[in-house]
RNA sequence: GGGCGCGUAGCUCAAUUGGCAGAGCAAGUGACUCUUAAUCACUAGGUUGCAGGUUCGAUUCCUGCCGCGCUCACCA
């Protein structure tokens, strides 16, 4: 027999000895005084006179540690990310409970009931006069010194990350604090938050790839939202002057370090401002999430200290003459001068050239964060062009290490001239590019209503946790982010096996 | 999809040139009524990711496959 199976049915058996001692083995409701955080900031600094006469606490949570010395000892509650140490006497717990006490194992949910006091070394305890059962675990918690640190069970069991690594639960309570950050300021700008469809007939409002599903009922293929970009709009035709969205996108396209298929966007729209009003809005809201996020403006990250109390400004050709390397530095007229384009680059048309030049050279040097403003019209084709240079769009990006973190544009409310921007993306589709947007007939119809001007914005969550938890992985930042499926595990059949045969 | 790397006990890691697969934690038994990586004694635990090959002999070398990581391509 393996360990695991021995382990397994060591388990099962104790949860036979524990129910003959009158506690069942998994129970039910506990009512409690206390959370742990709270015992530790309400106590955690008082002397052992100070808690005098005894503070009563009835506190619940998962064993860490278990320090048995005879006819007493120590063990360590986990709950809510902090620790509390219970001393358990046999004096003072009673025969039963520490009949019980003896029987527990490390990862072990139970509940105690005590008053608080000061061990002789300082730590502050709960001295406990009785013992509640409340789940066992049947199997062993990784090991308590070194954490769990084999990346895909981290992943793949992110309960196990969550108990055995501290440090995981603040990233996603820091993810959680962005979120909560964008929809406390977004609402205070008079933003509702809308709901629009995952499932989509035609997809749109970006380049990619999108997942197929089918819909037997009506016995339609739909596509897994790209982005959620047209139904907004259409929102804002219909009246929702300012509405936002943050839920997930689908993307089918590869994995890395800093994309996975299902990602969270924020994306909100704004009646009657403009590109140049989201600049201002981005840097506010930036500034606060930061702050909200991690208490102040500055994060290191990749060794590098960002500031978001501030977002720099400069064109996209700017930042090509800026951040270009090497020889031949272009001049402002090289980069409106079609030839020169397509001659450094492998790009078709003189705005995908422009842009991709871009992304070659200046994207990696974005460090601190930044707005690059004014895009080709060609890789946009949902933003209103420049009245000045119509090639050009009304379209930033924010970035900061070295990636893309937002998106934003005056959107494009001429249904003609959008009716034209999509057969320009029909004719690069025709080309072979597989990314191209699809016509959108009726999404054409609804501008044809009338859209107010909008300024319109995209903003990546995960991104943006990444860079404000310090995390290197988009996976770090993504509770479940997509693996290859584990196959079989056999657990069922072992419990299956163990199931009534124990001792 | 390409390139590079990793996979050994439940967890964290060793194993010399190809020569008996080990340790700590966790687990079991015993001792211990203020320990905190508790301590002490003893015990058990392995299809070395999977399948082949080379060899007297493979954790080690070779091939294929599976999984993960990094990276490039694509993208946000």
């Amino acid at each position: 027999m393996s360990l695991e199976d021995e382990l397994l049915e060591q388990r099962l058996n104790r949860i036979r000895e524990i129910e003959a001692l009158g506690f069942p083995a998994y129970g039910r409701r506990f009512e409690f005084t206390h959370t742990l955080p709270r015992i530790a900031a309400e106590y955690g600094s008082k002397t052992a006179e100070e808690l005098e006469p005894p503070v009563s606490v009835r506190v619940s949570g998962r064993l860490e540690t278990i320090r048995r010395m005879g006819k007493a000892g120590f063990a360590h509650l986990s709950q809510g990310g902090t620790r509390l140490q219970i001393y358990v006497k046999k004096d003072a717990a009673g025969e039963r409970d520490f009949q019980l006490y003896q029987l527990l194992d490390i990862g072990d949910i139970v509940g105690a009931e005590g008053y608080l006091f000061r061990t002789r070394t300082g730590e502050l305890s709960v001295h406990v006069t009785s013992l509640h059962f409340l789940a066992k675990t049947l199997l062993s918690m990784p090991e308590k010194w070194h954490g769990l640190e084999d990346v895909e069970t981290r992943y793949r069991q992110r309960y196990l990350d969550l108990i055995a690594n501290p440090e995981v639960r603040q990233v996603f309570v820091t993810r959680s604090r962005i979120i909560a950050s964008f929809r406390r300021q977004l609402e205070a700008h008079g933003f509702i938050e809308v709901e629009t469809p995952m499932m989509q007939p035609v997809y749109g409002g970006a380049t990619a790839r999108p997942f197929i599903t089918h819909h037997n009922a009506l016995d339609i293929d739909l596509y897994l939202r790209i982005a959620p970009e047209l139904y907004l709009k259409r929102l804002v035709v219909g009246g929702l002057d300012r509405v936002y969205e943050i839920n997930r996108n689908f993307r089918n396209e590869g994995l890395s370090t800093q994309h996975n298929p299902e990602f969270t966007m924020l994306e909100f729209y704004q009646a009657y401002t403009d590109y140049r009003g989201l600049m201002d809005f981005s840097a506010e809201l930036l500034r606060q999430v930061a702050i909200d996020a991690t208490g102040g403006l500055e994060v290191e990250y990749e060794g590098n200290r960002l500031n978001f109390g501030r977002l720099e400004r400069m064109s996209m050709r700017e930042a090509i003459i800026r951040f270009w390397s090497g020889e031949s530095r272009p001049s402002m007229d090289d980069l409106r001068d079609p030839d020169w384009l397509l001659r450094h680059s492998s790009r078709s048309s003189p705005g995908e050239a422009l842009a991709e030049i871009f992304e070659r050279v200046a994207e990696p040097c974005l460090i601190q964060p930044a707005i690059v403003y004014d895009y080709p019209v060609e890789t946009s084709p949902l933003s209103k062009n420049k009245p000045e240079e119509p090639a050009m769009v009304e379209r930033f990006e924010i970035y900061a290490a070295g990636m893309e973190l937002g998106n934003a544009y005056t959107e494009l409310n001429d249904p003609q001239e959008q009716r034209r921007r999509f057969d320009m993306q029909l004719a690069m589709r025709a080309r072979g590019d597989e990314e191209a947007h699809q016509m959108d007939e009726d999404y054409i119809r609804a501008l044809s209503y009338g859209m107010p001007p909008t300024g319109g914005e995209g903003i990546g969550i995960d991104r943006l946790t990444m860079i404000l938890t310090g995390s290197k992985s988009i996976r770090d930042v993504i509770l479940f982010p997509l693996l290859r499926p584990e196959g079989p595990l056999g657990l069922a059949d072992r419990l299956r096996a163990l199931d009534g045969r124990e001792r």
